[in-house]
DNA sequence: TTGAAAGCGCTAACAG
DNA sequence: CTGTTAGCGCTTTCAA
């Protein structure tokens, strides 16, 4: 593998100078440059990255950790690569399978200087343990942090006015009883929708129904059971309303198998929109994700100084389809 | 930051000291590793990752290249990650979106030493383009190489059989006339399906349908567009096969929306066996595509001399759903 | 406009 | 069992 020194023997000129026609940086003449140029292409010259790395004390790159490669998680990391790659910037994909320790230990590299910056899309680790690393490298989430102590920047969207908008657009086409299928009980849109749908209830003088039991509602096998109890209710609901594409893809799946009617005897609504709530046919509450994606990437970026990039707005919109009225 | 000077310092011994505990390498007295150890939990040291993969001209990283996230890419991805992670390699993702020299770029970094292999599942380049860098790495692809004197290894499946397979289960189920959905003409899988296509149509003495018009289907758009051209055949086929499961979820979506009823006017056969072809009920064949992704994984280490990890056998299993008789 | 030289933080001979 | 030393390949003062 040829090095600068090659580059620069091969040239004629020092290595300093080499560096310099790489990096665009300081003066080197017309010619000087051109001489250069030619010995790279002569040697098929390729810097170490690992020796650039080290000098510049930095790497262009960027750490996404997620503690699953399921669709909503694709769904923002995709626009998050492209806007980082178009920023010039790759990056480090980290599942950590909800292990706090490989969680710690991707951390560790924005440390050991090997990330730039890291888009925490699923955390599982405490809040506490993750702050102290903000010291090492900006941090971005999607979660909406109830601590406004912390250095971490988050790029949420209050799901309370997705939700109420759902609830009220059900209940223009006639649902007077609904059902939450929730996510994990411990974050701050569970807790917002679950907000939203008290204050509808109370708004509309219903009674709201006991969510206990459709709470922490995620994997195919959670969401079978919170339907098996559906099944057992006297009175069935006129409407689902799930917090992801996902779990109202396992819902829809089921009942067109067993033949139940949507949105006739139910209705059902998923949440981000994504392509599968097209290619089903169901409901489902558009928040720009990608947009939150890019967003993501523009926090980091303006963290470290590469900016400013503007954030675009998110908006809720209902796209309806088969599965409501 | 501590570096390893620091940490020597404060315990009192010398760098290469340290490092001895940092890698569990040479001798080191019980006594000493523990003054060291506690020092580095003291200063919180985490290894500068630029330095050691400098002095050490290897990083413990991959890179996958893809010229899309689209599901099926997921779907090795997944577990190729997971299967490196175990291996203690981390897995820089890269997407070309086609751009040729994106995929350069990529590829440039194996030979900066940036990554110690590549996982290639799209390429865009030409393989004489992309061969001479496996001098700088390994080079794993899912593609069905023609030219065995490429220095590229690969984990692909004869689709030939697969294929054969669809044929002869919708023969048996009364399917008389077919259409082939195909995707890139210039890749070998669709060269083999064709030719199974072909040499069932001689076994059973039907004559084969043009082909042509239904070459490069791979967009929702180009779908759909293939629809079109059903519909306005004379006769309807009685099965459709397609080349992935994306392209049949696109099918089986439309023909529910036009309420075209699968499999008593057409029966439809994906390919991949995804989470959506259970969801959406309809007939795929499985090649346990994650062993598939962790067999790339495991060349790639044998490859560096991490193994010998033995190669998982694929194999076809037809997964039939609501969409065929 | 160019070159010399120092050093980023670490590892691996080698010597003791 | 431990320390000294050299150097991985690059960038960046500083001096010329």
């Amino acid at each position: 593998m040829a090095t600068i020194n090659d580059i620069a023997k091969h040239a004629g000129v020092s290595a300093a100078t080499v560096s310099r026609v790489i990096n665009d940086s300081g003066y080197v003449s017309t010619e000087t440059r051109k001489i250069v140029e030619k010995a790279i292409a002569d040697l098929n010259y390729v810097p170490n990255r690992h020796a650039q790395n080290l000098r510049r004390g930095a790497t262009r790159n960027f750490g996404i950790l997620t503690s699953s490669l399921e669709e909503p998680v694709l769904a923002r990391i995709e626009p998050f690569m492209q806007f980082a790659n178009e920023a010039n910037y790759t990056t480090t994909l980290f599942n950590t399978y909800n292990d706090p320790q490989r969680e710690i230990n991707a951390l560790d590299r924005l440390k050991s200087k090997e990330l730039d910056g890291i888009f925490l899309i699923y955390r599982t680790n405490e809040w506490s343990a993750i702050e102290p690393y903000t010291k090492f490298g900006p941090i971005v989430t999607l979660h909406n942090i109830e601590r406004v102590d912390l250095n971490i920047k988050s790029v949420f969207i209050d799901h309370y006015e997705g939700y109420k908008l759902i609830l009220e657009d059900l209940w223009q086409n006639g649902a007077r009883s609904f059902i939450n299928i929730l996510g994990r009980s411990t974050g701050v849109n569970t807790k917002r929708r679950i907000k939203a749908y008290f204050d509808f209830c109370e708004e509309h003088k219903i009674k709201p129904h006991d969510i206990h039991p459709f709470l922490d509602i995620t994997s195919r096998k959670g969401t079978l059971k919170a339907i098996e109890l559906l099944d057992e209710m006297p009175t069935k609901p006129d409407a689902i309303i799930t917090h992801s594409d996902q779990v109202a893809s396992f819902i829809v799946s089921h009942f067109r198998k067993h033949d139940i009617e949507m949105p006739e005897e139910v209705a059902v609504v998923g949440f981000d929109n994504l392509i599968i709530s097209d290619l089903m046919d169901f409901t489902s509450m558009d928040y720009s994700i990608k947009e939150q994606g890019r967003n993501a990437c523009r926090l980091l970026l303006n963290e470290l100084g590469a900016g400013p990039y503007e954030l675009k707005p998110l908006q809720f919109t209902l796209s309806k389809r088969g599965t409501t009225k």
